[in-house]
DNA sequence: CTGTATCCTAAGCGATACTG
DNA sequence: CAGTATCGCTTAGGATACAG
């Protein structure tokens, strides 16, 4: 498999080339974890499974609508393994899977790197939005 | 600072509460990252400080108003820094700023796990389509 | 070359109502 | 309880034309 990250190339120091182009895998897997809520959902699944309900109480302001488009997504991705009780009424129990619980680990360090950070962000844009 | 992290409360095992409320600026800086041009942005600026020409050369899709924007927030973000060179016509210079560079490891293990996974995801993809 | 301004479309998402 | 269907708003973002 082709290494992703095509930065400097040897043969060309001076000249950066085109690094994902437009059909990317990388592009896309990145676009559904940089969604509004795919984050939100892996983050709280990972304290530990969890129900339709207590997802959407966990995320005070995603809508049903929101909730069940992401759990499809990140099922269909295999990150999440859905399993029903045949109780009545049915109950619905959402937990990581192996993929997602290896996804958290990269991207609990990103959390970890935004939580750290926010405050020198936050300083930054005060000062460059009272410069100019 | 208050760890981001609110995970499995210690006092109420059984209960996950709320992760990441609204005004979060956790949430901010995710859907900034999120984005559909920044990530790119930051890994080709990885490579070598580059120009805003070469910039748009090494990321084939993108368009002068995407760039120009992208480029202007991780600016205000004190991410990246623009020199303006006063030759004509005008050249300008876009580099990481130490901030920048300290991302890019959370975020290039991101990249690194999405390339080595996607094989993974289409095949979980490719199951699910096919079951149902 | 490095932008800015304007217009316009497509996608994302929330609200609401309905269902097994 | 755990969804689905429909609607309509809001925003992201592409195309194009213009400017310093």
């Amino acid at each position: 498999m082709e290494p992703a990250l095509d930065t400097v190339s040897a043969e060309r120091p001076s000249q950066a080339r085109p690094v994902y182009t437009e059909n990317c895998p990388v592009r896309e897997i990145l676009d559904q974890i940089g969604d509004k809520w795919t984050t939100l959902i892996l983050l709280t699944l990972a304290a530990q499974p969890q129900r339709f309900s207590q997802l959407m109480r966990a995320v005070p302001d995603i809508s049903k609508r929101m909730l069940t488009q992401t759990l499809r997504n990140l099922e269909r991705d295999g990150m999440v393994e859905r399993t029903v009780f045949p109780t009545k009424p049915p109950s619905v129990e959402y937990a990581l899977s192996p993929l997602g619980r290896s996804v958290l680990v990269p991207l609990g360090a990103l959390v970890a790197w935004a939580d750290s950070h926010h405050a020198a962000i936050k300083a930054a844009r005060r000062e460059f939005d009272g410069v100019r």
